[in-house]
DNA sequence: CCGAGTTTGTAACATTTTTCACATACTATA
DNA sequence: TATAGTATGTGAAAAATGTTACAAACTCGG
């Protein structure tokens, strides 16, 4: 591993994936050049800090100019990584896994749905937006043989942490927990767990607060 | 509004709904008292900064036992503004919406989704996890009638902007957006952007950095 | 009642992140 | 070729966030 060269602190790496997004909207545009005051009006931040987060991986812009977009988003995609294909599995194809499986922008991502687990016998054995749906049962065996590193949890929540059991013992090394519930991994695994209620409430706090 | 005594900051914010997380679980397993330890493990976050949080809004722990589990629940549900109730609508029934609208913990969150909008003609006049869709053209005239302030995008990206401009017509104080698309709201309107591809970059970034 | 083991609350410190201020560089127009 | 206008790059200051360390408070077992 030799990509140490690029070091991007935590919080600018969040930011990043928002400044891609305004940059795709420019492209669409036929957008030539963007200023930073443009894409922190985008993602919601300060212009100086669009500049210095950019800075830290050698992206210039042009005085009096902006950066150029195609070169940026050029340069976005080789630091967030999204030329490299990560292919994943999706365990629960309920209503969020559906949603999920057809997000628009995962595929962009790099992130490859190759396989689909559901304990629904009607479901297993058929193909949902073209990937095929397994058995939970076969959880171990298709993914220590697929070498999968990258899970999708979207179970309900009962059943998130013995999903999680499973999927670490079969050797994944990175879980994106959709469901509602706090689950454990050993330390060696990553986990993020996306709350998508969480997002209500700084909603909401913003919302009292323009009330007042 | 009489609640603006608690300041709470924009990250402690953040993690609040993490903690009240845990706190359900607690409650689920009839745990009566919890450590600041615990709840850290379970949102990911230090101990101390846990008990930092708590603190802000006056909730004491007593040493040696943790912190009552029912109470601290209330606590944060007063924080969060979970027991007042903001009625919804949404935008865009397709595989994402329906997920949202089902998704298990909005409407503990104090979030009711009242009316759903689509163009689609074969959906509207129905009933969708019991709410009705009307036209999308309706959406003026239903939101102001309806005095509803919150309102979810989970439009294709294209129509995103579009469908913005009517809500903000029609009175919405508060959007979430869940359309991968960048869109611009009058500054006295709230807009939250929910890019769900954006914790892929965190997600394999870790990744990247376990594997060297 | 005492002492070992926990766990909180908080002050002091270290680190990170954000903002401010301003010099520099480019474009365009006359 | 000036000159006005615009936008970047960056050092320094400010704010915030996160961590460490430790005293105080509680429980439990003897």
């Amino acid at each position: 591993m030799h990509s140490d060269s690029i070091k991007v602190p935590k919080f600018t790496l969040k930011r990043l994936p928002l400044y891609y997004r305004c940059l795709r909207a420019c492209l669409d545009r036929n957008q030539e050049y963007v200023s930073s005051e443009q894409i922190g009006k985008a993602a919601q931040v300060n212009a100086v800090q669009v500049r210095k987060d950019l800075a830290l991986f050698g992206a210039m812009g042009t005085p009096g100019v902006g950066y150029c977009v195609a070169d940026l988003k050029a340069k976005l995609e080789e630091v967030l990584g999204l030329n490299n294909v990560n292919e994943a599995v999706l365990i629960g194809v309920g209503r969020l896994g559906r949603a999920i499986i057809d997000y628009p922008g995962f595929e962009r991502y790099g992130l490859h749905i190759v396989a689909l687990f559901d304990s629904n016998p009607e479901l297993i054995g058929t193909q949902v937006s073209g990937r095929p749906v397994f058995s939970t049962q076969e959880i171990l065996h298709i993914i220590r043989r697929l070498q999968i590193k990258v899970a999708i949890i979207t179970v309900p929540a009962e059943y998130a942490q013995s999903i999680a059991n499973v999927l670490v013992e079969a050797g994944i090394r990175a879980i994106w927990n959709f469901a509602p519930a706090v689950i454990e991994v050993p330390s060696h695994v990553v986990l993020r767990n996306e709350d998508l209620a969480a997002g209500l409430a700084t909603l909401f706090h913003y919302l009292a607060e323009r009330n007042e």
